[in-house]
DNA sequence: TATGAATGAGGGTTCATTCAT
DNA sequence: CATGAATGAACCCTCATTCAT
């Protein structure tokens, strides 16, 4: 069993290196931009084989996709389990989220590419489906932490869950979208700096959670 | 005159068709699904007499996110003009801007695909410059209502207005997105109609601006 | 008849305002490397237009040439009318066709691609027929001084004059090719001025041609 | 490993198989009338086949122009080794490299293509550097014969080497060209045989280079 | 005479993918 | 498990040329 052990250990490495050097060309040139061919000439692996460890490239990119998302996940598990509010948890997991599309853009932009591929035409596939599992964790997770606040009175009981989640991915994935494409508007011609877009956008959800009076 | 002035509406109709056959073919393939083969096909053009309209497809492109900013600016403009506080003003700017990419996705679909384009490499055309003029004009118009409601008191004067405009932006663009590529979550996991959504942004835009007591 | 004579002067400047320009396009980017497009363009012609002067590109191309032939003759026609000899007047016809070459190109790149483009398919339109006419005009100088120089003893009068004819031509031929496009062999590698090689390739023909004894 | 050989061998063979019609369509239809589309036809590979052999279009006819260049050098190594002057060696390559262009013409349209392509735009792949390296020691070749003439007196001493080089050079590509764009002017015209211009321009060389008395 | 508009035919190149071995 | 070799289909774009007006 030792021999097996070894196997499926180089062919898990394989895999992550077939992924790492996928990632490198996409930060380069794109998802579109990254070609199996170059990806075979980085990996030094021939053609097909990359077919072994993919059925084909958009599993390839849900692989990545999926990694991002388990990535994410994990940063939220290292949040602080301090006596915070309901409000203040949720505003973390807002600026993990951001902290990690920033330091990951590639995650993003196949995560990106990713959606608009299965808002054409949705099949899903099996990582696919792994990926939706751990999307649908993140949104639980902040589900949880808005129920808490809520209850702890630190979030208005006015507020649909539900809708939230929603507002909540769309004003971090607007943000993210501004900063990776439109980096001449708001440095060069508005003057901003990225860190106060995005402390904004936390006073933004900030306010509408808040309970008014 | 009459000759010259035909052969140039024949021209622009002609434009026009094509433009047109694009923006269909780009809804149900996307902006990159989209080919030059295709749309000649569907003109009943020859691909060559397209380039005669068009200098390439980028330019192509960049034509519909332009037409799209016309036609948004032209809804802008059509705005009541009553004694409505800034607020108020800035709030129907959203709500317009919300419903015109509701209701013409093409223009959505091309203004993010230009957006990445010109991330990557930021070039310029003459199109693609007009284009800019009008997304400048659209900036300018949000300012406006800002400092009017800062003025009336309808919106909190701590607002750094360039700050707010990359939010607004953000914030509607990321919604779009979501309704876009993510129907399915929202509509058949999490239950929720797009109006309910695109109100609740609403909402948090104005919770954001109106002042805090 | 003041109208016929306006019309036909304006047709003939109008000709070699088409050919003028075409010579620049063809100085910048070789004969292949001209299009009709370009050439419209440039000169602010409708593209059908064109084709009212010059039956086709190629017919165009000969024109250069048939224009070169003659500006060539005419450099010969100025050359002096001294005492010579045989053989300084043939080295005068080699001089002067050097030095008309290097100082414009363009006929030299047309007539190399002409010749290329008839040694594949030999129709021969009306231009280029009156091109070879030319041409054998040329011929016939270097002949007549031959003849003199036999006559007077400057030439050994063993040659054969048909075949001096075809080294003569391919003699400064295959010089001119060189300095078109081995510019960086023969001066970085080799260090040499471009006048040298002419001046030697002049004493080649001046060695042969001498009567040895 | 007999497999590994066959493997190579086989490839080495389909490389082969397609210069030989790259060679073929060239002969036929010159270097630019030789299309992708053809060649892929003739060799009734699939079009993207070829692209796996040469990297384009210009790889591959540089490839054909190096293949020339290596073929012509073996023929220079067959030359006889006997107690010739040296003035009879330099005669000897102009012999060897006139029969060689003479049975060959590809390979001198390739060259011929090839320089003026490199005239306009100086970039220099991998192949075409080989290319190169073997001009050069064509050129050492000339270079070494000359050497040995003017030590045994076959040859004048007042002879530049390296102009002599570029006239060496210049005087047979200029009669090869005329042998292949002008066949109608020398065979036709004047009456004269492809085998008395070649032995005239073997006299021009050789009273050029012969020590004046 | 001059032109705006159009076109067929083809250019070279690249893609993701799949065989047989 | 891995690969070398191959492929069909498509890509965007450009050419010289020719209509109808």
């Amino acid at each position: 069993m030792g021999i097996a052990e070894r196997k499926l250990r180089e062919k898990t490495q394989r895999r992550s290196a077939i992924l790492k050097s996928a990632k490198r060309l996409i930060s380069k040139h794109g998802v579109e931009g990254m070609s199996m061919n170059q990806l075979a000439d980085s990996t030094e692996l021939n053609k097909a084989t990359l077919y072994l460890y993919f059925s084909d490239k958009d599993d390839l990119i849900d692989a990545i996709v999926y990694e991002g998302l388990v990535l994410l996940e994990s940063q939220y598990e290292e949040m602080v389990r301090g006596s915070l509010s309901g409000l203040e948890r949720v505003l973390n997991l807002a600026r993990i989220t951001f902290a990690f599309y920033k330091q990951h853009p590639v995650y993003f932009y196949t995560l990106n590419h990713q959606e608009r591929r299965k808002a054409r035409a949705r099949l899903g596939t099996s990582i696919a489906e792994k990926g939706n599992e751990v999307a649908s964790r993140v949104f639980k997770r902040i589900t949880e932490k808005l129920r808490q606040g809520i209850e702890d009175g630190s979030i208005r009981k006015e507020i649909d869950i539900n809708v939230f989640l929603v507002l909540f991915y769309a004003q971090i994935y607007g943000v993210m979208h501004f900063m990776y494409s439109k980096e001449d508007v708001y440095k060069d011609v508005l003057g901003l700096d990225s860190s106060i877009i995005e402390k904004s956008a936390l006073e933004t959800i900030e306010y509408y959670l808040k309970a008014a009076n």
